[in-house]
DNA sequence: ATGATTTGACCCGT
DNA sequence: ACGGGTCAAATCAT
């Protein structure tokens, strides 16, 4: 239905615009990334007003992922493109980031939320393990985000990182802390690492890079924004094989966003794909923006 | 000692 | 019955 796109594709403008609220306000966000959000805020009134003009496409191509996506490469090394597609599901959406440059697998598996571990699982037909992840904050503040993530059988740097729920911890009470406690997990047997447990390790240059703010709506009334304001900056080396099952991922705060429902959670997907040559990136990585109007997955 | 990850078992929906 | 998601005890790292 065109009016609940009409509406998602408005309410989202809506987020993007609180984020450029929140960026702004912010000394260490870079201008970069404001412009992004600006960007993504027209692309939302763009899709709005191509749906409500009965066209399908929006008329302004840069809302399609590739232009978007180059000006990510550009600023971040990676870039990022959201995909929502509807399974035809009622209370469900589903977007994809595509997420690429170069930086390590867990940087940029990072996505600025603090994550742990609580299960991995062998998927029928996937060769590589699937592993879940809860919010950090789940038992401190009942965040109930959780997120999947699974390596691509095909591309071997690829990630499928689904996001399912919506963050709920508030963000004054960890953000602040300097941005970032992240709980990082830390394989095991890799590497040389600085520890990090637990440990505050972002640099105000780490949290400006990721001060980003991907964000993704429900089909229905309830807005879902994902936050992924910072992340860690860490360095490690890829693990030589292929299980990757340690994917650490640091959480954050974030606007608190909707209320989760047993059938209406949000979900998110993203896959993060890696140069193949990076053996040993060092970080640079900075989760840039989302545009979770349209954009196209790559990965099909 | 504490906290995070691992991993097999369990639960639930299809 | 099967597959996916979660639980929880054991294990590991700091």
């Amino acid at each position: 239905m065109d009016h609940k796109r009409i509406v998602d594709e408005l309410t989202q403008g809506k987020e993007f615009a609180k984020q450029l609220m929140i960026h702004l306000d912010n000394p260490v966000s870079s201008n970069e990334v404001q412009e992004i959000l600006i960007h993504n805020i027209l692309n939302s009134y763009d899709k709005s007003l191509s749906l409500l003009t009965g066209h399908g496409l929006s008329p302004v191509s840069h809302s399609h992922g590739t232009n978007f996506g180059r000006d990510l490469e550009n600023l971040d090394h990676k870039d990022l493109i959201a995909k929502r597609n509807d399974n035809g599901i009622t209370g469900k959406w589903k977007s994809q980031v595509k997420v690429r440059g170069d930086m390590g697998f867990e940087e940029a598996l990072d996505d600025g939320y603090s994550w742990r571990k609580y299960g991995q699982k062998d998927i029928l037909g996937a060769k590589n393990p699937r592993g879940y992840y809860r919010c950090a904050y789940r038992q401190v503040e009942g965040c109930l985000a959780t997120k999947q993530v699974q390596k691509v059988d095909k591309e071997p740097n690829t990630f499928d990182i689904t996001y399912r729920g919506s963050h709920t911890c508030n963000p004054g009470s960890h953000q602040e802390s300097t941005s970032l406690s992240l709980p990082v997990s830390t394989p095991r047997q890799e590497t040389q690492q600085p520890p990090q447990q637990n440990q505050v390790v972002q640099s105000p240059e780490t949290l400006l890079k990721f001060q980003t703010t991907p964000m993704v709506m429900s089909e229905n009334l309830e807005t879902r924004s994902f936050h992924f304001p910072s992340t860690s900056n860490k360095l490690f080396n890829l693990p030589p094989v292929d299980d990757v099952h340690d994917d650490p991922t640091v959480c954050r705060s974030i606007s608190n966003a909707m209320t989760v429902e047993s059938e209406l959670h949000g979900v998110v997907s993203a896959a993060a794909i890696f140069p193949t040559s990076s053996q040993n990136v060092d970080v640079g990585f900075r989760f840039g923006e989302l545009d979770f109007g349209n954009n196209f997955n790559i990965f099909d």
